[in-house]
DNA sequence: CGCGAACTCAGGTTTTTCCCTAGTCCAAAT
DNA sequence: ATTTGGACTAGGGAAAAACCTGAGTTCGCG
């Protein structure tokens, strides 16, 4: 019983790696491999393999979104997400959109070898690694990055403020009237702490405010 | 550091077993044996243990009940459940009553070391061979979360598409292009998904895909 | 078969952003 | 004392994006 595999992550030393280790396997043959999630959705639906292996953080198409629509399009595909992650608001997101299973990317061989056996029973797998989030549906991770905070530092202090008020939503005349200052002068603000972040888009910027610690994603 | 265990189970030859096995870790002192539910809740008072052991079939005061009862005698004890049962009855209800691991009676020697060495660390270990019970659960039960995953759901497949290529810093054009459409379309896209979560920023909308996980932070 | 929802797109208007330039102020270097 | 340079301010004009309105297509569902 030959278990038949589609490989999707966007890291291409990735995929090499565990196609290598997958094809160590007897039972396991590689039907294809995919960069990124529309793909990996196409080749599924034609393949219809008995196992997705599925990155989640993928570009265009996050691998999220691949498992909920894997389903639809070859319901016979047990989807294995393989991840890096396990804060909860990955595991809770991937265990409700229907995976039959949760590996952490530094997990040993052995556990994949678990994960595989177990899927082929037509039972599920889940690292012990997500014990925690799996328990701890609703736990914050207020975790802080000292390598971007650095970052923030290499922005003067109007420049932050600038930034902050407008990760947070604020319209850049918003700004402006709150600061008393000409729209265009917030502007240039903005415009100056894109070169220096060398982050030249809006969600970029946001990205990083939270990034930093700067501004909260959830705030209302 | 050595940890403080209490055992409880109701099959002398069992708790002879686990006994020996645990003085066999360096690092672990067993504190008692219990054989009823009863009496371990008195030890584990008396003593305050780092870690209860606890078998869910007891005569008495069963397993779930004592895990109920634990956090209000003895806050710093984790309990470890010990069962010799996989399916969603039973281990729904332990992980709802606060435990912090649940392993299986048929599991290897180092499941039971992973497991301690998890609780030492404050975190939680639950055993693959309860993954599909756990999954079942969580599948069952989707309509939590109503502040960030149901509102995601509110979304189309195309919508989420959009959302997150937005929230990942790609120009309208961009997404266009990779999507093979109009921009014009895009916009559409965008301007629904905007009056469906209420959302009326790019900022928020960033925000909001970040709280979602559907794109991370953190990435470059 | 109609109906609604999702998806697609265009034209025209308004708003925002982007790029370039430029002035003032102030502090540090020369 | 003069110059240099960074921070802060701001305008004009071009470019892009967003907004509004309207509309065609497809597809599943009752």
């Amino acid at each position: 019983m030959a278990m038949r595999v589609i490989l999707a992550d966007d890291h291409q030393l990735v995929r090499a790696g565990l196609r290598s280790l997958l094809q160590s396997f007897a039972d396991v043959t590689v039907l294809a491999e995919c960069s990124d999630g529309r793909d990996a959705l196409k080749r599924v639906e034609a393949m219809q393999p008995d196992v997705l292996l599925l990155d989640i953080t993928m570009p265009g198409l996050n691998g999220l979104e691949v498992a909920r629509r894997v389903p639809a399009i070859s319901p016979s595909t047990k989807v294995l997400v393989l991840s890096m992650h396990v804060g909860p608001e990955y595991v809770t997101q991937a265990l409700r959109a229907g995976v039959s299973g949760y590996l952490i990317k530094d997990a040993a061989v052995e556990e994949l070898r678990l994960a595989l056996d177990a899927l082929a029973m037509g039972k599920a797998y889940l690292s012990p690694a997500i014990s925690q989030s799996v328990l701890h549906e609703f736990m914050r991770t207020g975790k802080e990055d000292p390598d971007a905070d650095s970052q923030l530092q290499k922005l003067t202090a109007r420049q932050r403020e600038i930034l902050q008020l407008l990760a947070e939503g604020h319209a850049t005349r918003e700004i402006a009237a709150r600061l008393s200052l000409s729209a265009k002068t917030v502007e240039s603000h903005r415009s100056q702490l894109m070169d220096r972040l060398d982050i030249h888009d809006v969600p970029g910027l946001v990205r990083f405010a939270i990034r930093v610690g700067l501004v909260s994603a959830d705030l209302v």
